[in-house]
DNA sequence: CTTTGGGTATTCCATGCACGCATGCCTTCC
DNA sequence: GGAAGGCATGCGTGCATGGAATACCCAAAG
């Protein structure tokens, strides 16, 4: 095969004309490239060079090869330019994970910015419960993930790393028409007899399970849910009542009411989680992250634990 | 930049996920597939591959490469196999020049039987005067040529050498209520007072004063015409007569008439020209082309000197 | 015919890169 | 705890590659 010394060189002559010419051009001396033509024409079979008494041209196979030679170099001076982009974070695939409540307002958010700062990255979202996301996180096949420690605590692998982007608190959201829809504020055991609409998935209940127990009753469950559109659709027709992530009230249909819980809301972090040595682009996105996440409405800054109103003044 | 060495083992390592693995395939060592990567990591300005406790996986910059890197790879492995064509003949480009007769009928002939035997061979035609062709040729534009001796005697540069294809002669060409269309032999004599069509290039002239001068006059030149298409069209018109080779009877429009000549006709020769290292596809197009010469009508194998009859038995 | 100049081919030699071998170290699995 | 699989590393060597000098070739000029 040709190595890339040996197309940079072909190229060099090609375009100069002259062994000559291309030694000066390449730093080298004139006998180098005679010899190591000598030992490319061999390789191909054939002469690529008509040598002239002033000068060589190039043969057609050596033409054929030149017009190869040219898109080769080219591709390989993309591929330079591809990883020093990505290693500065200005270019290259980013991967991006995230749960789907945080897919409502929050990401969005954050990858407009991101696209604003570093438009020659090109990002991709996957959707994904946070367990999901830290695997695939760990298996490379993202290279960041927003994930939530509710519930079981976030167990992550030594090979992640979380960086705190805000602390969310749940409200209770409730169909238009229901009889607490007109108070500011509503005590969970004043729902102690609705009907509970929860989400399908493993470990979704223990929210509610918690919150309920706290108010000091356990809810009554009339339906699980597995999709966020769908349940909020039971709601909105009056099957029940939910609890919803203050995240997810970006964009809230309007035929649902959210309200703030009176006694201490049930409340969870949610993090950008990253590997230990994450893409520079990765590490970015991040940061725009923590800044977007500082715009929700509803939410807080993880370390101090004020107290969230909904609706927000 | 990258060496193609390098990218055969990148491409191996992120293929089979292991160096040990691209170690065998490559028939390297496991300890030298180890420090080669670790070297183009080096160069590449960060990790490609992450190592695993079983071996190794691609990181988002080594698969940035591996995608370009298989590109490369097999953009390679078609140059080798075109510069293999091109040297046995059966494939590559093949660029053909030719005088404007030759391309009436010998010249599309040929190409026609080439195209059949060589499928994989792309030719491409210019057409020229002699001169032209011949200056193409020495420059390495086009890879062979069809080309006359007449006029001027064909003085090639030696790095060109010149095959043989046909002789032929030259017929007089007539309208068709000429007062001598009826004969089967034109004497030159009888059309002393005619005019005569001649071409506009230079030297295009000589073989027409050449022939009047051994029959005795000197031609009445009324017209010079660049074209084929229009010299025809003058003739057919009745504004004169005009001198046609054999080669361009093929195919010659029905209001003309094309008669031998009575006394020693003009003659010249047709070769086929190739430079002293022709591509093989060149050669075999001159030995096709020689074929089609001899079935050729009106026209005799260059050696002897028979005698051209027209029309053919 | 000789000279000169621009260009390529060839010979000799030094250098350095890259590979193989042997070994070390880590992780996982039995 | 031992065994096995896999990557990293230190050392020695051979071959490829480039530099310097020179021979060679051709064309144009004197």
């Amino acid at each position: 095969m040709f190595d890339t010394d040996a197309l940079r060189l072909i190229d060099a002559v090609a375009r100069l004309g002259s062994f000559t010419a291309a030694a000066a051009e390449l730093q080298y001396t004139q006998s180098a490239v005679s010899r190591r033509v000598a030992a490319i024409e061999a390789r191909a079979g054939g002469p690529l060079f008509e040598r002239l008494p002033r000068g060589v041209r190039l043969t057609p196979a050596g033409a054929t090869l030149h017009r190869h030679t040219r898109d080769v170099l080219e591709r390989l001076q993309r591929v330079n330019e591809e990883l020093a982009a990505i290693h500065q974070g200005t270019g290259g695939r980013l991967r991006v994970g995230a749960f789907a409540t945080a897919n409502a307002a929050l990401v969005p958010t954050a990858l407009k910015d991101y696209a604003r700062e570093f438009p020659g990255v090109d990002t991709t979202l996957v959707e994904g419960l946070t367990r999901h996301l830290v695997d695939r996180l760990d298996e490379g096949a993202i290279d960041v993930a927003v994930v939530s420690d509710y519930p079981a605590g976030l167990d992550t692998p030594p090979s992640i790393v979380l960086e705190p982007l805000l602390e969310e608190e749940f409200l209770v959201g409730l169909p238009a028409g229901h009889r607490l829809a007109a108070q500011e504020v509503v005590d969970l055991r004043d729902l102690r007899d609705d009907n509970w609409i929860e989400g399908a998935r493993p470990g979704q209940n223990l929210m509610l399970a918690a919150a309920c127990a706290t108010a000091g009753f356990t809810p009554r469950v009339s339906m699980r849910v597995g999709e966020w559109t769908g349940k909020l659709g039971f709601v909105a027709a009056g099957l029940g009542v939910t609890l919803v992530p203050a995240l997810a009230t970006q964009g809230m249909r309007p035929d649902l009411v959210l309200r703030p819980i009176a006694q201490q809301a049930p409340r969870r972090t949610v993090f950008a989680a990253l590997p230990r040595a994450p893409l520079p682009a990765a590490r970015e996105l991040a940061r725009v992250l923590a800044g977007a996440a500082g715009r929700m409405a509803g939410c807080t800054t993880p370390s101090p634990t004020s107290r969230a109103v909904w609706p927000p003044a």
